[in-house]
DNA sequence: ATATTATTTTAGATATGTCTAAATTTTAGC
DNA sequence: GCTAAAATTTAGACATATCTAAAATAATAT
């Protein structure tokens, strides 16, 4: 089995992987771990040895199919966590992250079985994002950022890729849940900020924001 | 925050100081711990430190107020979590404890209280152990082993001493449940063996396996 | 009361995962 | 294509929690 570092070095890997393709350098994972570079070069090695990367000197790292794998299941177990929080003790999406993070790395393939059962096989999580299978498949989620739509279209916010407690609390102060129908209404070629609509309210929200936001059905 | 380890000796600490009263010995905890004498040493000089342990060279050591506290809490989370596995995701009684030695660790207050509304606030965990409140207290149990029953005599099983999946899984085939109603039928004095019997079967069992097993209304 | 045995502690080592500071390699600018 | 800057790695250190082997202390037995 892999100690919580190796899996979260994993999960980080895998995460960066997908925002920024294949070879991930050891600066961006330092970044992403808040851990020195020179921490992240041990471990990459400690996890080359054990075959969960490919990695060579100087040109970053790639997950192996065994570390994409077991990356994928802790994965999924955060997610299911994360569920099992809002869904059954009532938390609300901006508390959970912290704590599953926790729960992600506790070793039983039966309990996050049962787990999966007892919420009734969940497809995603609270923000929106896919929950793989025991064998690590993942549905792709064909959504769009903010930031590729055009002015005047619309579309439903299904999922957020920021999950951070302060992006989560923002949106929360905002009034904007996933299910929301958004509208953009300007784009502001200064700052690149959006101007958007809800059913309810109007707002600006910066680029960075607007990045984080992903949506469905867009026209 | 304490560590997992800290957490760990603190729990065991107090257990043994109810099993067999107070300076628990250096011995006795590398005994429970499966690790060795002198790295209870170590641990112990650290808990001294932080005040969670009365310690004296060559005496044994003592949980202060803060560490039997702090072991209550650890306690409270282990027995809690049980509870959830079982009810909610249907697992045995001789399943929960290893997993329920890993859920213990997870740092959140507001977690277990949820877990603990979530339950309807549980007064005993599926080994029939009570669980600590929030504030520490705890229902002190007053059930009688087998070993202290007379001939003839009769009791329900309520608790069971040892929460081991070894031992659990013994009393599964020996079809012994919570609530079975008992009567002691014979006692050995060559080997202090017991003869019992339920509603349904007779059993013979060990003189260490009717200290384990915990009953009520015995008369 | 002392010698033997059992218990406990100390000293020094190991593994994990982190750090700082220095050295090395790569990248980018000109 | 060389040089400066940026990125990465190495070397050596530290904290936690464990171990073995040896030393110190306590318990016991005659």
């Amino acid at each position: 089995m892999y100690s919580q570092a190796e899996e979260n070095y994993l999960k980080t890997i895998y995460v960066l992987e997908k925002d920024f393709g294949d070879d991930v350098s050891t600066n961006l994972i330092a970044g992403k771990t808040k851990t020195k570079p020179s921490s992240v070069t041990d471990m990459l090695k400690k996890l080359a040895i054990k075959d969960l990367v490919l990695y060579k000197k100087y040109q970053g790292v790639k997950l192996t199919e065994t570390g994409r794998l077991t990356a994928l299941k802790v994965i999924r177990k955060h997610r299911l966590w994360e569920c099992f929080l809002v869904q059954k003790l009532n938390f609300n999406w901006d508390e959970v992250h912290e704590i599953a993070e926790q729960l992600e790395h506790v070793k039983s393939e039966l309990l996050i079985n049962k787990l999966d059962a007892f919420l009734r096989f969940p497809k995603l999580d609270p923000h929106g994002d896919p929950i793989p299978d025991e064998q690590g498949r993942i549905i792709k989620n064909q959504s769009t950022s903010i930031i590729d739509m055009k002015l005047g279209s619309t579309g439903t916010l299904v999922a957020v890729k920021d999950s951070s407690e302060t992006f989560l609390r923002y949106l929360n102060k905002k009034n904007l849940a996933l299910g929301d129908k958004l509208k953009v209404i300007d784009i502001e070629p200064y700052d690149n900020s959006y101007h958007i609509e809800t059913k309810t309210h109007r707002l600006v929200i910066t680029n960075n924001v607007a990045e984080n936001l992903l949506l469905k059905n867009v026209k």
